[in-house]
DNA sequence: TGTACATCAGTGAACGCGCGTTCACTGATGTAC
DNA sequence: TGTACATCAGTGAACGCGCGTTCACTGATGTAC
């Protein structure tokens, strides 16, 4: 019988190893890129042994499946923060307010973005959990849009949306503002994954203005 | 003095190979990310001893090199195939025709896509003739978004790229296109990209009818 | 407070693997006279 | 048409590397009486 909320002082350091694996796997990746994670190197790092590291993680597949989980964890818990504090504004500076804070997001470390939201490697899955962590996200946005009416008539999206809205977790937004939050995310997406991959390197002019504008776009007429 | 447009048998030979080396590389690429490519599994593959290849590539980054240059070319290819082909339609018809063949060549080989636009490999540097190739895309779009005048009044975005025009190659195009040409390309990135990264994986809408109402929006009051 | 035992962190050796790359060499193909 | 030489494709052995992972073992830390 554990009392909850006590740690006896051996969990208290395998705690504070993996804690440091963890971050100088992070350090890796940010480096050389996730393809690049090893253990071997993070245990020399450490000044320990490779084999050690079998102690704390079952798996190199193991350690990055957990990397995984923790940067959608700590991408939805961004938002959510973002989305309470900004719950009493006006409904466009809470659309706002969540824009910035999954761009704040993502500069703070472009590789942590792309393990999650990157090029896919064949044949890895994700591990399950994650897709109610990306619910949440949704959900996140779906609160932030639905004070927002959609402003034109319906499209044949947001027809086909109807359908198909069991992703949305039974949120009671209708179906155009579904169609909104996916278009928020995707527009986000497509100027901040550009951003960080260096696309827009030689063309000179401000990322964050590129940004700021596409945000403007999203609110134009609301 | 090589007679230009004849070809020795040694060279056809050459070109042979090298292109099959390519094609296995792709398909390598297809089946476990580009990391995964490796020069002796090719060489294992086409029957051969692994230092073989080296008399037709002078590394591995030379080959993975020349596979982001003939990814870009093909891509740049296709563009400008569809934007010649839909030159005498209406214009909105031509940016269709331009989404859409983007769309179609990303699907062909996701991994191609990624490649080009994906997670960057930090680090690695493309080679510099690219940056040549991605102005002829830009080219492209902004010939497409010519026609059709921008409808809303000149945002501070607008006014921020009359300073950074360069990357549009001296086209004439007045940066409020500029503007509308760069939005194009990040929002069929941000659809697309999650698309093939497999995001819209379990929502289960359609991702072609989300690409056509987002290209619908681009459209709209124009 | 002290002893006996169980738990667990970490080590070092070892296995098997595949990688990129170099090198000296063989044998076939093409070229020059 | 035939011979002498140069070019070039491909081989096999070898180097050095780092990887993930297993295993039997040592020694320290915690637990029970």
């Amino acid at each position: 019988m554990a009392e909850t909320g006590t740690t006896t002082p051996r969990e208290r350091y395998r705690a504070q190893v993996r804690a440091e694996v963890k971050k100088r796997a992070w350090e890796q990746i940010a480096t050389a890129g996730a393809s690049a994670l090893s253990l071997n190197a993070i245990a020399k790092q450490m000044g320990m042994s490779g084999p050690a590291l079998y102690r704390y993680f079952a798996s190199r597949d193991d350690l990055i499946t957990e990397l995984i989980r923790d940067a959608y964890r700590s991408l939805a818990d961004a938002i959510r923060a973002a989305s309470e504090k900004a719950a009493s504004e006006k409904s466009g500076a809470h659309v706002v307010a969540l824009a910035h804070a999954i761009r704040g997001w993502a500069l703070e470390d472009p590789q942590r973005y792309f393990l999650i939201y990157g090029t896919p490697v064949p044949g890895y899955h994700a591990p399950d959990d994650t897709t109610a962590i990306a619910v949440e996200i949704m959900a996140s946005m779906l609160d932030a849009w639905t004070a927002l009416p959609p402003d034109g008539p319906a499209t044949p999206f947001d027809a086909h949306l109807e359908d198909h809205r069991q992703w949305a977790g039974g949120h009671p937004a209708p179906s155009a503002v579904l169609h909104q939050a996916l278009i928020f995310w995707t527009r986000l997406h497509g100027v901040l994954s550009l951003e960080l991959a260096g696309q827009f390197g030689g063309m000179g002019f401000d990322p964050a203005l590129l940004f700021a504008a596409e945000l403007d776009g999203l609110l134009a007429g609301r």
